[in-house]
DNA sequence: CATGAATGAGCCTTCATTCAT
DNA sequence: GATGAATGAAGGCTCATTCAT
């Protein structure tokens, strides 16, 4: 006869996966994937490395849900910033705002969820997380053009500007091997912030052109 | 004749090397560093992968090289560009349509070289190309606000901002699986530049501030 | 009371036993031994792994004790049929008809029990089974010899060479990943009942000897 | 450039990949599949395991080569024996002489090649194999029958039946772990030998029916 | 010097068995 | 007694690196 699963034991799976994702996540924001192995993650979270497979069916599932969960996350933040009062030009510089100042605190995390390359199964996932990002900032801009403060453009690429904008100035300096300073977060913010607007109110498009040489990389 | 056998020798010393290096970037260009195995490299350059390691002490040094080479060779052509005659802005608008137009067809490499987390050795030559582009992305825009044509602004983050602006649309749509059709790179060329050159030259910052939320990524 | 709860509790243990006893049996015969693991037999009998290890010291005792179960039916069914009225080749032929109807219902779990090799614990229990139809066989033989019925002969390695017949139509099929037809069993049964009165009956042996080579497997 | 591949070291490698068969046979014919680990392997073979997969992609690509070895040198033998002068029945029997006393000296590789279950890919070996024996057997049968030496009968069945029969009295009685004493190997080839002479000769296919219970198994 | 076979540490995954609840 | 989560020892396989030829 099977016994009623006490609160506590729920409660103590609940942690125990919990605690793998945790591990997980905390292990990728150190270094990457490639640090993240299964026996690290069982290490990190205190248990047995067999005992990660009783929660995840395999290692791609378990970033999977890493990246998922994290993209859940921070796309619901973003969309609630998105979805406030006022212009679409304000609300899309606080979507910047709130993206920049939480990501200042996961870089290595973010840098993973973003550009890191790694097993298809978990490149799925970063598909939504990256489509997210998109999907909200290209449409306040879609908003903006449509009140007529802006000008036309191409949305869908200029939303992925803004991310690499939003997110290059904080996973770049990692390859110094230190974070930049924190009293340097404001600044960051800042200057995100100015770059970003500016470059969506502003026409200057084709402006003072140079002829330039082309080649390969 | 012995000067002769000695030049031959290191003629094929060097051709050796540099078939390496080429293999090397051919396959990271290809599949990521993932897919760069010694083997595999060793395999398309026609050598032993014992031989490997007569030119080169580890798997992390070759990449390294493999990189600094790249790093090399792009900065030297963003360089010249930087040095034309013109406006700053003007060359910075010719600087990064280069980098877009190099970037476009080399997709994969420029990727692995710009945002794929490796071993740590490798991760410095990273950083050399990293600030290359900041060096040069910073000294044209610490000339246009000498000049007063823009206002001034902290340019070494604003480095990265365009850094990541360019480089995002290019990248990001490789997480898709498929790579942006070629009818799309004139799309996105014309929009990075727009992006970036009205990011520098309107000041719009902190305009329209909304209160957000805040949080951990 | 206190006698009534004991012997209901007894029934369950009982109940649970046989459960986990089929729940076995079905798996291997569905799937070979490989397929038998802990957690699939539990599963099967709608207990919890752990309660297996309540019946059953090892998953070696717990195998050993399905073969012998079966062992058990099996030669029970075959010694009926061995000790009817009649003469003794008859009787023999009708045990290789029951051995054949049966197997032919069961060749997973035939094969299992008779050919795939596994833990020595449970090969021990084998042999009983092999053992068994030996001395069935054996002594049918041996009874038909001492009649005058049929010449003397080995019978011990004759009655493995009857099972070797019997079995081997069966199971070899298997090897080729489809049964053989329903049609067909009529066909084997005839086949097989054939091959083996005729055996027993003629006396040719070593007749029309050739040379041949010898030399390893 | 290439250094020629001397002979010395060509016989190497193929001394290291007759090594690694060996070992797997060794090990095979020791314990059965279960006891050849790669690990096992490459230590009987007295190296180390990643050498293995220089010479076989996957485990299950080496055995299925050594059940592929030994089928060809089995039925090689066997057909050359079925190819020789005299009636076919007599050739039959020779066949059969041949591989009782090469499968005596090799029970348990003879079990495993015969009737273990394993990987797919070695189990479409083992097909080659079964076919080869019935291909031998029915061709000689069939013969027989078309020189009205023997009734007719379904000789894909019965070639089965020969095979059991021959193979039975060997691998049988290995569930005893011990092996019949060399003074039965004449008992044992001449009781099968007969076994199978008489089963092909005489025509006495359901003589004496009794009735008979059924079940399952 | 070049070769490429050999090495073996390390990774992911499975599963028999144990034990706190 | 029952539960099923936890354990951890294997097992198959990869690949950077070494070294005899």
């Amino acid at each position: 006869m099977a016994y009623r699963r006490t609160t506590a034991v729920a409660q103590r799976l609940a942690d125990n996966r919990d605690q793998i994702l945790a591990a997980a996540r905390a292990l990728i924001a150190r270094g990457g994937f490639a640090a993240a192995t299964i026996a690290a993650v069982a290490a990190e979270a205190g248990i047995a490395t067999g005992t990660v497979y009783r929660y995840f069916p395999s290692k791609a599932e378990l970033f999977a849900e890493v990246l998922r969960d994290a993209a859940r996350r921070e796309l619901a933040v973003l969309s609630e910033t998105a979805a406030a009062d006022g212009p679409p030009l304000a609300r899309l510089d606080a979507v910047v705002s709130v993206f920049v100042t939480r990501a200042i605190r996961g870089q290595r995390l973010a840098h993973a969820m973003i550009a890191e390359p790694v097993d298809p199964t978990v490149e799925a996932e970063r598909l939504v997380l990256r489509e997210g990002y998109a999907r909200i900032l290209g449409a306040l801009m879609d908003a903006a053009i449509a009140e007529g403060t802006i000008p036309p453009r191409n949305t869908e690429i200029a939303a992925d500007c803004i991310v690499g904008a939003m997110i290059e100035p904080l996973i770049g300096p990692l390859a110094k091997g230190k974070v930049r300073k924190k009293t340097q977060a404001d600044d960051l913010l800042a200057e995100i912030r100015r770059f970003v607007n500016a470059a969506l109110r502003a026409d200057t498009a084709n402006a003072n052109v140079l002829d330039f040489p082309k080649g390969e990389f």
